[in-house]
DNA sequence: TGTACATCAGTGAACGCGCGTTCACTGATGTAC
DNA sequence: TGTACATCAGTGAACGCGCGTTCACTGATGTAC
């Protein structure tokens, strides 16, 4: 039985920390499919030999970055969701939250963009579920307002809603965050018309 | 003065489309960032420095894939959408087309969604000129339905059914070419929802 | 308390390999006159 | 028609370089007794 110095935890942590930031900064700038692991560890300042004493390989890392960063970035897009009163104030939180992040950290957000729908699939499987998340907060969301089938038909509503929020999300990226607030409202009124357009069909089937 | 065989030039673009063809290919499986010109070259069966008979590199290569193959294949998606009478008849058409082409050029399809938010800006920007021209027709399709402000205003409605339809198109290739009639039903409720959305936001605005 | 041993993050040297690129050449085709 | 020359796609040899990976080692820390 071998106990860990939390210091040494520490350490380690913050090691494996540095090479996902530099992952995410040199794909930002060349896509992660051509990162080799000399060159991350050599943005981490780390030996190239150093690596192996936290990843396997890239492809290990990458889904660490996913668990370890994408997991609690997407989370955030989602917690003050449940506050909020009614739909269009739920899509208001979210959207404002997301577009937020992309401002905060557009390295991480153009990542999970990308890879989204990249060549890989383990990483496309993995980003959808933490996605899910949103896509669930959108379906609360929704569901008060339209009631009826006990939410599963509302499936394609939440999932269209999810799709806009990363295309606005993408957009922001594109612009940058000085136009953050020209993009919510962009992405607020194609959301409005959705929900008004299931509402229209709630009433007439 | 140098006249050029054309059966020479023939034989000189059937290389290169090899080329593009095997790029797609390898891009599809490993992403297009991941690829050597020397990889590539192989692929096509030619020599690695015959590749610089047709591009200077991969990066130029990759802007040519995207005139040569993805400017007639995103064309194709449109065609029919002039045609059609009425709105939900033009969406049918655009949706139609674009699932047959993912179904038809799955690697082609992967290689639009994909590099359409990849990190190299460049890519980004001659898809997004290539996929105006699908934006342009959902607008078309929905104007004379919704009149009013001549179109400008409709740009976040045609907008969001572009990102809708794009995002059929990835669902389609994760879940293969047999899903394609529930993939269009589904993409086909999404904009469904934005169109009826529209309609009433024009009444009660 | 002291001694022997285990664990583990980090490292430098070294390896074989595939990479992008340059170069000089071939051979087929077209042009000049 | 014949001869000399230009163009150009394709090629093999060769280059220097960075890559991923293995290895044996260091030094700090923790465990056993």
């Amino acid at each position: 039985v071998v106990r860990v110095n939390p210091e040494k935890k520490e350490e380690k942590e913050r090691v494996a920390h540095a090479l996902l930031r530099a992952t995410l900064q040199l794909a930002a700038a060349h896509g992660f499919a051509s990162l080799g692991l000399r060159e991350v560890a050599r943005a981490a300042e780390i030996a190239p030999t150093s690596f192996y004493r936290h990843f396997g390989d890239m492809e290990e890392l990458g889904l660490s970055l996913v668990e370890q960063l994408v997991g609690p970035f997407v989370a955030s897009w989602v917690e003050q969701a449940d506050a909020a009163q009614g739909a269009r104030q739920a899509c208001d939180a979210i959207t404002s939250q997301a577009l937020a992040g992309a401002a905060a950290d557009p390295e991480l957000m153009r990542f999970v963009l990308a890879e989204r729908v990249g060549a890989l699939p383990k990483f496309r499987t993995a980003l959808t579920n933490k996605l899910a998340a949103v896509a669930e907060a959108f379906n609360s969301a929704f569901a008060p307002e339209l009631g009826g089938s006990e939410g599963v038909a509302h499936e394609p509503l939440s999932a269209a809603a999810l799709a806009l929020l990363l295309e606005g999300c993408a957009e922001a990226l594109e612009r940058g965050p000085e136009h953050a607030a020209v993009v919510r409202e962009r992405v607020m009124a194609q959301l409005s018309l959705l929900l008004t357009g299931a509402r229209g069909a709630r009433r007439a089937p």
